[in-house]
RNA sequence: CGGAGUGUAGCGCAGUCUGGUAGCGCACCUGCUUCGGGAGCAGGGGGUCGGAGGUUCGAAUCCUCUCACUCCGACCA
C-alpha cells in the first residue's frame, strides 16, 4: 500500500478524550474513530488488526474443533423472556422495537440463541460433543464506557458454547478451550496467564480468565514468576489426547495466580517464594465457564442417551474480547514513540522508508523494493509522501510496524539501504547487491 | 445511577466573569529555501461559537430548556 493512496489520518497530539496509551495511540495513528460514547469506526489501519486478531481466534478455535456459526445482533425478545433474562439483564440491554411493535434487542450475549439452535439441531448423545462458536458484535449499554475500545459499548467477540454428554466430556471440552486460549494468546504475542475467576452471577463448576499485564489493567493480579518461564509456544497439541490436554492445563493451573478477588496473600507467601512473587495489574482478554448441567437442566436442553432416557447437556461456554485484544495488545506493547506490533497482528509487516520523494534514483530503488517484497507476499506500507525525513521516521515509530525499510540518496550512493527493527532498535544495512538488485529484499527482513 | 466538568476551525486551546459581531498553536493550501529523526520565511483558506428559545439596539459572552461528550465513584469482556 502506498501511503500516499491510503487514509490514515495521524494526529500529532494526543486528543483530549484518551486517558490509556493504547487509546491515545489509536486515535494519533488514525486506527479508529469515536462514533458515540464507546462506538468506535475501525479505519483502515485499525481495521486490519482487528481483522488479524479476529483470523487468529478464528483459526484456534478451528484448530480446537470448535464450529463457526453466525447469528443475528438483533435478537427477538422472547427468546429472553424463555430463559428470564430479559427482566433481569437491565438497563445495560439495549432494547428495540421493530415496525411491528415486536420487542427486540441488541445482543450482549447469545447464550439463549445458541442453546436453541443447539436443541432444535441436537436431538441424541450420538451428536455429541460439539462445540459452537461465532465472532460477532455485541452491544452492552454500559453507564460509562471508557478507554477507548477496551470498554467500549459496542464490541466484537468470541463467544464459544460446548455440550457434551457426560461431566468428564464437558471437562475436556473446557481443557481444550483452556489450552487452545493459550495458543490464540501466544500466536498474538501476549502471555496472557490463566488465573482462576469467580463464577460470579453466571455461575458454573470451574472458570478462568486469562489476563495480560498492563499498567493500566482493570484487576489487580499475583503470580509465579515462573510463568515467565514456561514454554508458551509448544503447545503443538493432538487435542483429542485427553491425557496430554490435561496435563497441559495442570502445568499453567499448578503455579499460583489470582485476580485481586480470589487472592488469598497467606497462599501467595506459602507456594510462591519471595523472589518469585510478582504482582501487578492485568487486563481480561478472556474467560471461559465450564457449567456443568447449571443452564441445560432448567431450559430443558437435553439429548437422549443410549439406554432411550433424556439427560441434560453439560455446557461450557467460552469468550474473548476480539476488539478489546486491539487496545490490549497496544497497552502490552509499547513505548515513548509508539505502539509495537508484535508481527502477528501487525496491520502491515515493513514500512518503507523513501527519504527523498522526487530524486531518480530512491524513487526507483523504493519502487523496486515496493515491488519485491508485495510480490513475495510481504504486507508493506510504502510511505511515498513528499514529506521531511523526520516526520516520516516519527510517524512510522508511531504506527509501530515491525520493519522499516529506510532508503535515501546518502545510502544509495553507496549501494546501501537501511533495515531498522522497531521493537529492537537494531539496525543493519545491506548493499543493493546482496539483495539481488532488491529482488531478494525480504530475504533481509528478520521474520 | 450519584458527583464534577466540558462543548469555539481537522486536533489542542484562549476569548465568556466585565455583551460590541471570533483569535492562537499545530495541521492544511501556494511559493522560495531546506531535506537521515516531527524545518524556516512569506503569503493564504477554513469556524457563526453543540442545539432551541429568551433578554438586549447588539449575544460565543447574560437567562431558560435541551443534547452530546469527558472525568471520579459504583458496575463490567
Amino acid at each position: 500500500m502506498r501511503l500516499s493512496h491510503y487514509f490514515m489520518p495521524i494526529l500529532r497530539d494526543d486528543p483530549k478524550e484518551a486517558e490509556i496509551v493504547s487509546h491515545k495511540l489509536m486515535l494519533r495513528c488514525g486506527m479508529i474513530r469515536q462514533e458515540a460514547a464507546g462506538s468506535y469506526s475501525w479505519l483502515p489501519m485499525g481495521f486490519r488488526v482487528l481483522k488479524k486478531i479476529e483470523q487468529i481466534v478464528r483459526e484456534e478455535q478451528d484448530r480446537a474443533g470448535a464450529i463457526e456459526v453466525l447469528m443475528p445482533t438483533i435478537q427477538p425478545a422472547d427468546l429472553w423472556r424463555k430463559s428470564g433474562r430479559y427482566d433481569a439483564y437491565g438497563k445495560e440491554m439495549l432494547r428495540i422495537k421493530d415496525r411491528h411493535d415486536r420487542d427486540m434487542l441488541y445482543g450482549p450475549t447469545n447464550e439463549e440463541m445458541i442453546t436453541d439452535i443447539f436443541r432444535q439441531g441436537v436431538q441424541s448423545y450420538k451428536d455429541l460433543p460439539r462445540n459452537l462458536y461465532h465472532i460477532q458484535w455485541k452491544f452492552r449499554d454500559e453507564v460509562r464506557p471508557r478507554f477507548g475500545v477496551m470498554r467500549g459499548r459496542e464490541f466484537l467477540m468470541k463467544d464459544a458454547y460446548s455440550f457434551d454428554v457426560s461431566r468428564e466430556a464437558g471437562q475436556h471440552s473446557y481443557n481444550k478451550m483452556f489450552v487452545s486460549y493459550l495458543r490464540t494468546f501466544a500466536r498474538m504475542g501476549l502471555k496472557a496467564v490463566p488465573m482462576r475467576a469467580e463464577t460470579g452471577p453466571i455461575g458454573g463448576e470451574d472458570s478462568h480468565e486469562f489476563l495480560i499485564l498492563a499498567e493500566t489493567g482493570e484487576s489487580g493480579v499475583y503470580f509465579d514468576r515462573d510463568f515467565f518461564d514456561m514454554d508458551w509456544s509448544a503447545f503443538d497439541i493432538d487435542y483429542d489426547d485427553v491425557a496430554a490436554v490435561v496435563k497441559v492445563v495442570d502445568d499453567f493451573t499448578s503455579k499460583y495466580a489470582a485476580t485481586d478477588e480470589k487472592h488469598d496473600p497467606a497462599e501467595f507467601e506459602k507456594r510462591v517464594s519471595e523472589s518469585h512473587r510478582l504482582a501487578g495489574r492485568g487486563i481480561e482478554v478472556g474467560h471461559i465457564f465450564f457449567f456443568g448441567t447449571k443452564y441445560s437442566e432448567p431450559l430443558g436442553c437435553e439429548v437422549q442417551g443410549p439406554d432411550g432416557k433424556k439427560v441434560p447437556v453439560h455446557s461450557g461456554s467460552y469468550g474473548i474480547g476480539v476488539s478489546r485484544l486491539v487496545g490490549g495488545i497496544i497497552e502490552a506493547s509499547h513505548d515513548a514513540a509508539g505502539i509495537i506490533w508484535p508481527e502477528p497482528v501487525a496491520p502491515f509487516k515493513v514500512g518503507l522508508i523513501n527519504l527523498k520523494v522526487g530524486d531518480a534514483d530512491t524513487d526507483a530503488a523504493c519502487l523496486n523494493i515496493y515491488k519485491a517484497l508485495e510480490g513475495k507476499g510481504v504486507e508493506v506500507l510504502y510511505d511515498d509522501r513528499d514529506d521531511r525525513p523526520g516526520a516520516k521516521f516519527a510517524v512510522m515509530d508511531l504506527i509501530g510496524l515491525p520493519y522499516q525499510v529506510i532508503v535515501g540518496p546518502r545510502g544509495l550512493k553507496e549501494d546501501k539501504i537501511e533495515i531498522k527493527n522497531r521493537k529492537t532498535g537494531a539496525r543493519k544495512t545491506i548493499t543493493v547487491q546482496e539483495a539481488g538488485d532488491y529482488r531478494n529484499i525480504s530475504d533481509f527482513i528478520e521474520y
